[in-house]
DNA sequence: GAATCTTTTGCAATCGATTGCAATAGTTTT
DNA sequence: AAAACTATTGCAATCGATTGCAAAAGATTC
């Protein structure tokens, strides 16, 4: 069938020649590779003695391939342990079976990011592309160009895009959505945004929790949190609805801009403290790393939780139930969304429609804000 | 230029049209996609009026193309936004400028992993991939085929692999290594273990540990952990070096097998205080995440800590300095870490040899463990 | 057995970029 | 001005899989 005879080695090592295929595999007599490999189609198709065309048709159960024709294909194929090259498949079909997700925060808190909400989300993305045989593409903000259109679409390395985080409100996003490109956002859902968000209900996450903390009978409450945030401004707001509707008036001193780390909320509790007098006795976090890290100045001020100050924080991270005090905090559906924004982006892909979708959130009540009576 | 002939729409549509480009160019007259885009290397020669190689070398600052056809091209390829399709340029070249990265875990914890550990040595690899203008394609276990190496080698969708932890002494790593496939891990050096890996000093970083809790005057130290996982076998053996050195037996009984959760840790924490009568005095847990939800047992139990009960985690995530008491912990260089996995990888890629390395760790010393004297 | 209709298979073009080799243009030498 | 170089550019094959159309094989009918 084949030759034996030796070739000089500048042929069996030129990647271009002719004879690449019979070079590889009297290589593989010299090494330990298994004899049984097929690289492509073809190499398939010469071993059933057919066509490629009826190779690749028989591997993707195309019904016009007589079904005994293709069980024999797929035996070899499986004996030869070969696998589609997805690159060649993704060239010819214009699909790369990709989907990139970016992670979106502000610079300044943008380094060392170990929110673990976040990773609960990744996760539950990861989880959901897989199933419906999606990859995921990872990358940082920092990535290459600044224009995720170019990264992505234009050089062809994803079919959809999702983006957790809107930041503060970045043009990015916006300039994606004018091009009408399949994407979904993690985020708030905005009145005036022409794209397709998934996110809690943040106002009324934040409305639960203050609402909470004043039938517990606080009477002044700190907001931690930026509302430059699209998703804190929300939270914001249902602060403010909370309080207004206990006929309070909304006392912008006790709102202390926070990003998301516990140094952050640490630094916060500081400054609220050096408030003289200090009057709050309820603090509603935007996060709960950042209650985690107020909540560490709290008690190194040996200000009782919830005795002096009672805390709410957001997210229900792990951790918020194994601090002590344990955290009384709003729960998202991170895995809920993380789903939801995979199939919104595999919809827009199909060419149907998708809708915003905003989901339900939680109040999970525990030690941090549960007052004596 | 082009002839503004109407074309009927079966023949606009149809995809495999030859005058498909033409088409296309007429539909975008229809929509409000930008006039200047080309899609494909093609374009640009046409525009230019070279041919393709031209334009390839061009592109690729190849010094065989005079500078000023060179420039000229550059110029106009930026002008239209066009971008190379990485899967072509992936099929010809045989290189995907994809790295891998799965993330294994025990099945047990597979489930909801947040252990903020693991986002920031991801986080360190998209940051070292990006510079070296790779992409990442990450992956939870669960990803279709068990085998990585159909998966990701065999169907071309990377050129190399990382592995983030080596669970249970995983037989899929080790299937790697006898196929010569770039790769490197995250975790224990193995004495006998024939591939690349990049982790902490686990060994000494335990014995650094218990030494400090032997040094503050505990007599008793429980072990919180999972010794079937390699990495956690060695940092058991620290913590033996570590009393063997100050003359002590090791007991067996106050080895707590482990999770790395938090609930694992409070239940493991439950578990030892049911001895009669409670003995220890000092505790190790070979991660922060498993110290936290201890300590909430025993601040729960009314166990002083470090009074108590003096405890170290291992790891230092963010929350051990914002928990209360903070937590003393062994700092591993998981920024460093990511960088060296990113590069072995790179190194394999390019033929070079890659060798283990071992990196160090560090011992922080907070109010977890600090007894007054 | 010839004619007609199905069922299967194969041919060849295509996706977009790269590259060895050959051809052309441009420069220098004699 | 012819010869001998060198600097640029183009041709055409290639990577591996897909798919419209045509051809071949098989089944059915008359």
């Amino acid at each position: 069938m084949k030759t034996g005879r030796l070739l000089p080695a500048s042929l069996l090592f030129n990647p271009r020649c002719r004879f690449a295929s019979l070079a590889a595999s009297i290589i593989n007599k010299f090494t330990s590779m298994p004899e049984k490999m097929a690289k492509s189609i073809a190499d398939i198709a010469r071993i059933v003695g057919v066509s490629e065309s009826t190779v690749s048709r028989a591997l993707n159960d195309n019904p016009l391939i007589a079904e005994k024709t293709r069980h024999k294909i797929q035996q070899v194929a499986r004996e030869h342990n070969f696998k589609i090259n997805a690159k060649a498949r993704a060239l010819r079909t214009q699909k790369t079976n990709v989907i990139a997700v970016v992670v979106l925060f502000k610079e300044r808190t943008e380094r060392g990011i170990s929110d673990p909400f976040l990773l609960d989300i990744l996760g539950a993305i990861a989880d959901e592309l897989t199933l419906h045989g999606y990859d995921m593409l990872l990358s940082n903000t920092r990535t290459a160009s600044d224009d995720w259109r170019d990264y992505y679409f234009d050089s062809k390395r994803a079919d959809g895009l999702i983006v957790i985080g809107q930041g503060e409100h970045d043009v990015r996003i916006d300039r994606l959505a004018t091009q009408d490109l399949p994407f979904a956002v993690w985020g708030a859902t905005l009145p005036d945004s022409q794209y397709c968000t998934v996110g809690s209900d943040n106002k009324m996450g934040a409305y639960l929790a203050v609402t909470h903390l004043l039938n517990q009978g606080c009477e002044h409450i700190a907001f931690f949190g930026d509302i430059a945030h699209s998703e804190m401004e929300q939270r914001w707001q249902g602060y403010c609805l909370a309080l207004q509707q206990a006929g309070k008036d909304i006392d912008e001193s006790l709102r202390f801009a926070t990003d998301f780390t516990s140094e952050s909320g640490y630094s916060s509790a500081n400054r609220m403290l050096k408030q003289q007098p200090l009057k709050v006795d309820g603090l509603f976090a935007v996060s709960d790393v950042i209650a985690l890290g107020a909540m560490k100045k709290l008690v190194e001020s040996e200000i009782a939780i919830p005795g002096d100050i009672a805390v709410v924080g957001f997210d229900d991270v792990a951790m918020s139930m194994f601090c002590h005090p344990s955290l009384t905090t709003i729960r998202q559906q991170t895995m809920e969304g993380g789903k939801l924004l995979v199939n919104k982006v595999l919809d827009k892909l199909a060419g149907k429609p998708a809708r915003s979708q905003v989901l339900d959130v939680q109040l999970i009540v525990r030690e941090s804000s549960r007052k004596a009576h």
